[in-house]
RNA sequence: CGGGAAGUAGCGCAGCUUGGUUAGCGCGCAGCGUUCGGGACGCUGAGGCCGCGGGUUCGAAUCCCGCCUUCCCGACCA
């Protein structure tokens, strides 16, 4: 007999299917207090992967975590005219504390540049002092107008990395191998999201950075999602701050600094880019849960064999976990991992095993196969595999079709209703990028016309033009 | 913040136009039994400041005012 659909299908309403993948994953809730938000320990533990494969990339570079406040002196934020513009309409600001009015109004930080600047100028002397390489796992607030649970949430988590170096080439060096060893790689290799990788429009920079450089995927309705960015800050804030160091010819030089983000956006995208009409799909790589071992019926010895399966998968390294909550309907359990997006469920009944057989069920294509007991961890181990390859695979493929060249704002326009636009920039420019935002459509990126981040100093730029979130 | 829609049990909704005594339905939840290879079925049961505050009235889920929240579309953003 026909059910009802579990979920909104994707394509009767893209934005309903995400807020029911959200609920019905028991991904996240919203918060008691506007833009905020509750996250589940199912969405958590995914964020907690992310972190921890990011933390050892991030580490990598030679970074190092640290401990900044949440509050921030409202006096440092002006410091810096440009950064102090983009960011006010969006702060936080405390006024009282203790039962008093305080002396200074203290800012909930948006960011942490200033903060991080106030000490890097007492920690940076020399140029032995540099690079001074800092990355910080935190929460930041942003008053958000628009709220959307991961996308867009008035607190959110996210690391922010800021750094210091001795010359604008090394600098700007070290921005761009955070953006291609540490958010390509990640995104790519563990996310399986296909990402463009560009510099944004000066309309779309960071607030007090000279260049901002972007990670951006499509998602499952053509919009764009800016998955993550890495700022050149030049000496904006070295400037602000007088964060100085003296060279080799005993001569006081500004810093030059990038800082580097992603967030608990990604979670977001990760739903929107993998997922169907039935939940979320979670590349194995990523996933805290790889495999699911499901009693089918506790009959003849199904139990005991689906436990013995389960074991000899985690010793094996594989992440799985035995289901045997054989009070509840096989249909109803089969649905909820699904919905979660459990890479590979493993059925294990008495019907399979009479036939010395399991059943794999894969979660990105739905095929079931039968797999003999003695070649069960090979099977899902390969499967895993073979899904990581799909998911990229697939979401490749869709980037592409749906990506366009166009030579007009028109087209532009036309083209990213359903996907992404890429137009010669000498094309658009500054008016055609306005008359694109006129219709809801933004520059996500600029491109070195072999889709390479431009360098300053090359022309013939591609806009990439799409939708965003 | 502008334009639209909506807030009634955990979720989805009816009731409101035309005020009336005990506020319903589906799903979910608890107990018991029968089931179990794609959201099982039956019986019994628990669960409501009807978003919040004020007003009108003998009486408000229902009418009026204000506020808050959520969703969609715009301006801003990781």
């Amino acid at each position: 007999m026909a059910k009802p659909p579990v979920l909104t299908p994707q394509a009767d309403d893209f934005p309903r299917w995400y807020q029911d993948v959200v609920a019905k994953a028991e991904l996240a809730d919203n918060g008691p207090v506007r833009g905020t938000m509750v996250i589940r320990p199912y969405a958590y533990a995914i964020w907690e992967r992310m972190q921890a494969d990011l933390d050892r990339r991030i580490k990598a570079t030679g970074t190092q975590n640290a401990y900044f406040p949440l509050f921030i002196p409202e006096s440092f934020l002006t410091k810096e005219a440009e950064h102090v513009e983009g960011f006010s309409p969006e702060l936080a600001v405390v006024t009282h504390g203790g039962g008093k009015e305080l002396e200074e109004p203290v800012v909930v930080r948006p960011t942490s540049e200033t903060v991080i600047n106030a000490y890097f100028s007492k920690w940076v002397q020399s140029h032995r002092d540099l690079p001074l390489l800092i990355n910080q796992w935190a929460n930041v607030v942003r008053w958000e107008m628009r709220p959307r649970l991961f996308l867009r949430t008035t607190e959110f988590l996210w690391q922010e990395g800021h750094t210091a170096h001795a010359t604008e080439d090394e600098a700007r060096a070290f921005s761009l191998r955070i953006l291609n060893d540490v958010y390509e790689r990640f995104m790519v290799d563990v996310l399986a999201i296909p990402v463009l990788l560009g510099r944004k429009t000066d309309r779309e920079r960071f607030a007090g950075a000279t260049n901002t450089y972007t990670c951006e995927a499509m998602m499952g309705d053509g919009k764009a999602l800016q998955m993550g960015t890495s700022h050149e800050l030049g000496q904006n804030f070295s400037k602000a701050f007088d964060t100085v160091y003296l060279d080799q010819s005993g001569e006081q030089v500004h810093v030059w600094q990038t800082s580097w983000g992603v967030s608990t956006r990604m979670v977001g995208g990760l739903i929107m880019c993998h997922g169907d009409d039935r939940g979320l799909r979670v590349p194995p790589e990523l996933a805290a849960l790889q495999a699911v071992v499901m009693v089918v019926r506790d009959e003849d010895g199904a139990g005991d064999q689906a436990a013995a399966i389960c074991d000899r998968l985690k010793a094996a390294g594989v992440r799985a976990e035995l289901d045997d909550r054989v009070d509840t309907s096989f249909g109803r359990r089969s649905v909820d991992w699904e919905l979660k997006g459990v890479p590979i469920r493993i059925e294990v009944g008495p019907r399979d095993l009479a036939g010395g057989i399991v059943t794999l069920v894969r979660r990105d294509s739905g095929d079931k196969s039968p797999v003999p007991l003695g070649e069960v961890v090979e099977r899902v181990q390969g499967g895993l595999s073979a899904i990581q390859s799909t998911l990229l695979a697939e979401a490749t493929r869709r980037r592409d079709e749906r990506t366009v060249d166009v030579t007009t704002v028109e087209d532009a326009v036309e083209a990213a209703r359903t996907g992404f636009a890429r137009m010669p920039w000498a094309l658009l420019g500054e008016d055609g990028e306005g008359r694109l935002a006129g219709q809801g459509v933004s520059v996500r990126c600029l491109q070195a016309s072999d889709g390479s981040v431009p360098s300053p100093a090359d022309t013939d730029l591609i806009a990439i033009v799409a939708r965003a979130y």
